[in-house]
DNA sequence: GCTTATAAGTCAGTATTTATGACTTAGATG
DNA sequence: CATCTAAGTCATAAATACTGACTTATAAGC
């Protein structure tokens, strides 16, 4: 076990909503039904988010793991092709497939690195930024209209348990991310 | 005066939460960059949470597909193939290459519905109940760590967004299992 | 400089998940 | 009885991913 060694009932119950009467009787079931739900939500949540933009990578000849790979290279400039396999977590030839024909279409532009010139930095062409672009308004209106529905706090409430289930490698990632954010330099990965 | 274009910013900025500071230069692009923000950690929880039961799955020569079936099926008892075929969202022939070994290495059973014996009614097992539970566990582990870290308010939000994002489709069986839970009954899907 | 290590690309072969479309069987329903 | 519906099935194909081996170019240590 790690360090929280919490099976059951011997759990803090510090993240109970009031959103349920019945305590007493069935807290335990109730802890089990709250997870239970949020595999539910997190399965509807994103089966409906991701099939949005599902239309559009159609009529380009493209599939899900194509978005994936332009949301990612417009997300960090001049990435690395490794550290884009460490993201998606799939393997160089899986990458091959689906970041070759990006490429080929003038998607994806490489530049070699300056410092190490066996590296291809990847970024989006005017054409990939443009793609990249209608993706994310079909999803951003989603996320847009359940934001707006769920209030400010919420919304913050819904990242910080995105947060909670991302192990280290991701929340490097995401400090990242917001350093560059907040400083405006890249900073290693 | 200001070097963002105005027709951009006409937005309702009601979903703004304070934790950016920033404000009147980059209001739009920090709006923007929510939402991308949002899809970065969406994806990590989700490759995270979902990497978690894969070894488990494997041993038995299954995937996420039968874990998904596995996870409904239990969740909804009962429940006809056709309903399980919305929820999934996939088609009939993906579904029983899936359901197909769960049945036949005895994980779901099914029973002819009483008043219509055209259906089969999927229940699991008891073996299907105790892999289902394994599956569960895994991934509450990653949930309840996350629930922990984020506190209860966060917890609520987490929920609402979720809601938020989710389709009428799903927001329907949402509410019927809420309503499952809360009467004791098997509403109508 | 030479050796070793690394970044990327590539090839061959396979597995999994999903899709479409056509068809069968059983049972419900008008 | 005719027709609709629930489920199961068959054939075919696509997208996504995997393993393992190999090449090329470049970097870095000795």
């Amino acid at each position: 076990m790690q360090d929280h060694p919490q099976h059951l009932t011997t759990n803090k119950p510090d993240m109970g909503s009031p959103s349920h009467g019945a305590a007493g009787a069935g807290l335990l079931f109730l802890r089990e039904e709250e997870f239970r739900t949020a595999q539910d939500m997190l399965f509807f949540a994103m089966r409906d988010l991701t099939n949005a933009p599902d239309a559009l990578l159609a009529e380009l000849g493209f599939g899900r793991a194509h978005h994936r790979c332009l949301h990612w290279v417009g997300r960090r400039p001049d990435m690395k092709v490794g550290d884009l396999l460490d993201i998606l977590a799939i393997t160089k030839q899986s990458l091959a497939r689906v970041l070759g024909p990006l490429i080929e279409q003038g998607y994806v532009l490489q530049v070699k690195g300056k410092s190490d010139r066996r590296q291809r930095l990847l970024t989006l062409s005017e054409k990939g930024v443009a793609l990249e672009r209608k993706l994310f308004e079909i999803q951003r209106e989603r996320l847009a209209a359940a934001y707006r529905e769920a209030g400010g706090p919420a919304v913050d409430g819904f990242r910080r348990v995105l947060r909670g289930m991302t192990r280290e490698q991701g929340r490097k990632y995401l400090d990242d991310m917001e350093a560059v954010r907040a400083k405006g330099s890249r900073s290693p990965v």
